[in-house]
DNA sequence: CGGATGGATTGACCCAGGTCAATCCAAGCA
DNA sequence: TGCTTGGATTGACCTGGGTCAATCCATCCG
C-alpha cells in the first residue's frame, strides 16, 4: 500500500543479519520519532518506548480518549516488536491467545484455512487496526495473521491490558468500542451483492481508511494480490480482474497492477451503495 | 422454535387487557421460577427481580463466572420487560443506543434495511444471546431487532453495566468474551459456500445452540419463515425450499413447514463442513 | 362451510460468475 | 540478454442458483 512503498526499497530477507543500530534507526523511522542524531542508543530507545504519545496513529488506536498520564500507563504494557517482513506470521490458528496486535505500519492479512485446506481471507488490517480480538472468547487464535509487506506492530498482552482497563474506565470503554466497531465491520460484506458492488465497496472502504490515516484516498498501492482480494470478496481472481478492467473502461478508475487511482468516487460509491460499511 | 410452542398457545393480542396477576404468572412461567402458590404478589415479584440466580440461562448469559454476590449486583441493573409478541421491536436503526438486550425466551431477528429498501437479515437470537453489541461503537443502533414469536428479554443499561464492570473484573472479562464470541459468529457465513452447505450449516448451528440450551438438537420448530432463512443465508426463498426437499429426499432431514427433524446429523455436518462456526 | 390470504413448493428459463486454458508481462536471475 | 517464475489478464464455455410464474395448502374469518 502507499504506506509501504518507500519501505519496500529497504526490504531485506528474514535471515539477513540486522545490526542493532540499523534496527534502532528502522524503528525510529517506523515510529515517526523525529530523528535525534547525536543521542546515544539508550535515549533513543527511551523515545521508542514512549512512542504512543508521539504516534501519529494515536487518534485511531487504543489510546483514543485517554489523558497523557493514562497513555503512559498504557505504554508500559505495550511491547513493540522488530520489523515484520512479507510472509512473517504474527500468530497462527490454534495457538494460545495472550496478545492483541495493533498495526504500526504496513498491511496485514487475516486468513483461515478451512477443513478442505483452502484459504479464506477474512480481512486486511491497516495501521491503527487491531488484530486478534476474535481470539479472546475461545482463548486460542482463530485465524492466521501474516504481513503482506514490510511493517511493524505493537503487541498488547491481553491480561495486562484488561487489568489496566479495570483501573482506567476510559480504557475499558475504548476497548469495548473497538470490539464493537469490529463487529460492524464484519457485516458489510455479508450481502448477496454482485461482483461489481463488492469490488467497488472494497475500493471505497480502502479509500476511506486511507483518508482516516492521512494518506491519499484517491491514489494508492494495493498491498494484496488479486488472489487475496478475490478470496476476501468471495469471487474468482478472474472475476476481480475482469471487473477491474470494466471499471477502467467506464472511467471509474485507473489501474495498473497494484497501483490504483480512483477517478470517479461518486460513481464508485453509488455502485457500492449496498455494501459500504455501516459505520 | 421448540422453545415457544407451549407459549404460543397462550398468545394474545397487544391490546388485550392484561391483568396484573396474569402478568406475574406469565413472568414467573417465563423466568422458570418454581411457582409458589401461596405467596403474595410482593414476594413473587421479589423472586422475579432475583431471577438471574434462578435463571436456567445463567450458564450462557452475562453472569457466567460471577459469584453469587456479584450476580446480585448485576441483577440490580437488569431491567426485565413484559412479554414481547410477534413483530414487537426492541430497537430500530438510528435510535440512540443505551441498552443491550438478552433474550429470555422466544426468538428474535436482527435485520437492517439497506439503501435500496430491501431487508437484510443479520442473525437470529436464542435465549441467553445478547443483542445490540454492534451499537456500542457508533452509539446508535445499527439494525432493527424484532420478536419472531412470543418471548421476553432482559434489558441491560450499558452505562450502568460498564460502571459495574469496572468494579467487577470478572464481569468486564465476560463482556469482552461475549463481544469476542459475537465476532467469530459473523465469520462463519462469510464463505462463498454453496446453497446446500449454507443450509446444512444453518441447521447444524441451530441444532448446536438448541443443545446448549437444553432443548432437543434433533427436532425443533423454526421460528423464522423461509423468506427470513433465505435472506439470512443470501439465497432465494425458492432455493431454500428446493434444498429442504432435496435434503429430505436424501434422508438427511424430515421437514414439514416449520417442523424440522434432523435424521443424519453426520451427513449434514459433513455437508456443512466449510461453513460451520469456528467456535 | 367457502372464500381469502400468504407462506411454501415446484417448474421453466436464463444469466452472472465460476472453471479451464492460453497468453501476457514484470521481476529476478544466470 | 535470454530464461524462468508467478501473478494478471483475456477468452470460451458451462452451471448453480436467481427470476418469474403457477400451484399448493394451512390458517383465518365472515
Amino acid at each position: 500500500m502507499g504506506i509501504s512503498q518507500r519501505r519496500n526499497k529497504t526490504k531485506h530477507r528474514h535471515d539477513d543479519p540486522i545490526s542493532r543500530s540499523f534496527l534502532v534507526t528502522q524503528l525510529l523511522q517506523e515510529f515517526d520519532v523525529p530523528s535525534v542524531t547525536n543521542s546515544n542508543n539508550a535515549s533513543l530507545e527511551r523515545q521508542i518506548r514512549r512512542a504512543c504519545i508521539n504516534c501519529s496513529l494515536s487518534e485511531l488506536c487504543v489510546p483514543v480518549g485517554l489523558n497523557r498520564n493514562d497513555v503512559e500507563r498504557l505504554e508500559s504494557v505495550v511491547e513493540r516488536s522488530g520489523p515484520k517482513h512479507t510472509g512473517d506470521h504474527l500468530y497462527r490458528v490454534g495457538e494460545q491467545f495472550h496478545t492483541l496486535f495493533v498495526v504500526r505500519s504496513g498491511c496485514f492479512k487475516n486468513y483461515r484455512v478451512d477443513s478442505e485446506g483452502r484459504d479464506r481471507v477474512l480481512g486486511f488490517f491497516l495501521p491503527g487496526e487491531i488484530m486478534g480480538l476474535d481470539a479472546i472468547y475461545p482463548g486460542t487464535y482463530q485465524s492466521d495473521a501474516v504481513s503482506l509487506d514490510t511493517g511493524s506492530v505493537c503487541a498488547l498482552p491481553y491480561e495486562e491490558l484488561t487489568l489496566l482497563a479495570s483501573q482506567i474506565p476510559r480504557l475499558q470503554d475504548q476497548i469495548m468500542r473497538l470490539l464493537s466497531k469490529d463487529l460492524s465491520n464484519h457485516v458489510w460484506l455479508a450481502g448477496d451483492s454482485h461482483a461489481e458492488e463488492r469490488l467497488a465497496g472494497f475500493l471505497i472502504d480502502l479509500s476511506n481508511r486511507f483518508r482516516e490515516r492521512g494518506y491519499s484516498d484517491r491514489e494508492f498501492v494495493l498491498a494484496m494480490s488479486r488472489r487475496d482480494i478475490a478470496n476476501f470478496l468471495r469471487l474468482a481472481t478472474e472475476t476481480v480482474s475482469r471487473v477491474f478492467t470494466r471499471f477502467e473502461k467506464e472511467g471509474l478508475i485507473e489501474v495498473n497492477r497494484r497501483d490504483v487511482k480512483l477517478l470517479d468516487m461518486a460513481a464508485l460509491a453509488h455502485t457500492a451503495r449496498c455494501v459500504t460499511r455501516f459505520v
